[in-house]
DNA sequence: CGCGCGATATTGTTCGACAAAATTCGTGTC
DNA sequence: GACACGAATTTTGTCGAACAATATCGCGCG
């Protein structure tokens, strides 16, 4: 799935197309590329050591993804969110990934789900006693991601995965300069996690989407320092 | 917005990506291209007179989109749906189109909200009397875009902009092969946009969502002839 | 100071070329 | 006749150079 390839897949780019995506999100998610900054194709093929043709076609994709934007002759640009875009993708997640821990609640009982649920949810007591944000920024993602593998919705994992790009530097930024933060975020993972392993959908839903709330009104209190 | 530009916008592709783009996307609409078939480069760009270099940045949107499948090596093929992926794409669709109808109804006091969607009501009712399934397909489309445009979150339009190009074809067979669906479907829609003209936000969202799970359900019970 | 107008920079596209991988197909073997 | 094997063919992935179209910048002029 082209979006959100796991980690190892994206280590090993097989294209050149591949891994300018991947350099491209990358700088994107900490901040490298700030939004509003232009990408000039001359510069990047250079520093990316491709030609043009494979650059101009993950221009493209990042920019259907939304994580660029792409105006005739004129270039490529990182987009600039607006208040409005992030109240709209906080939203949109919400309810995406409220979704998906409802659907991971429903299938905990399948495969190794339990499991992978509970080494999930023993990381994160760890971070509780030695917190370090960017390792935890690691994690937050993988529990994400993990949420959404259960769910079993490939089309809501490849959906999530776009959303995620832009709600990630978002948030890097916001915990970074707040150690608070991160205390919440963890205990309101265990809520969605300890009732995704009493298999309980609804309440799955609900703690996951107070999760994101939450993660939304603490970015948007910040917006000056926070968006592009 | 790249992903569902405006009918003005799309007849008058100002790139040779976007005209491919079209193209393609148009092709899946209405059948021309059938899922599993592979698309040659070297045949497009005779058919569609440009280069390859466009050519591949198009292909690679149109999977970033899930449109079509690139496989290193392999080229691209139109995206075949299995079952599991249409039981995805609706699960999806009903989460998304519900907050959209939801959202909907809370704005329905602004600008000219309520007039729209008043006028697209009594459009629906004249399909009730005369009875076109091809016509109502359009109309169907509208009120689907009405309804998210009215809701006012513009990442909920490109998400549901990009779910729609599978569903449509889905639906557009189905509904040809048997006429009863479109009074259902009419009758469905009035409940939409009823609760939504009362401003309800969780009756909205509720016919909304029943509404998308009939389809749903309506295109798996002809899943065989339907998929590709 | 504002405005037009070239000079420059950047993008959009084409063409031709070649390497890399997949696919096809013929051939020999059992 | 089925099947494995390998060479020929096809197709994709990438590069580089070139040119037109458009945007942007800077400078002189009023």
């Amino acid at each position: 799935m082209p979006p959100t390839p796991d980690r190892a897949a994206r280590r090993t780019a097989t294209t050149a197309v591949e891994a300018v995506i991947e350099a491209i999100t990358d700088g994107v998610k900490d901040g490298r590329y700030v939004p509003g900054q232009r990408l000039v194709e001359a510069d990047l093929t250079r520093d990316l050591g491709v030609s043009r043709g494979p650059l101009r076609e993950a221009l493209g994709r990042l920019a259907a993804e939304g994580i660029v934007e792409n105006e005739p002759y004129r270039g490529a640009v990182v987009r600039r969110l607006t208040r409005a875009d992030v109240v709209d993708l906080f939203q949109i997640r919400e309810v995406l990934e409220g979704e998906a821990a409802r659907l991971a609640a429903r299938a905990i009982d399948e495969g190794d789900h339990r499991r992978r649920m509970a080494a999930s949810l023993r990381t994160l007591e760890r971070f509780k006693r030695r917190p370090d944000t960017f390792a935890y920024m690691d994690e937050n993602t993988r529990f994400h991601e993990l949420v959404v593998e259960l769910g079993g919705n490939k089309l809501l994992a490849r959906l999530i995965g776009q959303l995620q790009v832009h709600a990630f530097r978002l948030l890097l930024r916001r915990l970074v300069a707040d150690g608070n933060a991160v205390d919440d975020s963890i205990r309101e993972h265990e809520a969605v996690a300890h009732a995704i392993l009493d298999g309980d959908g609804r309440a799955a839903e609900r703690a996951m989407r107070r999760h994101v709330r939450r993660s939304g009104e603490m970015v948007l209190r910040n917006a000056e320092r926070v968006l592009g």
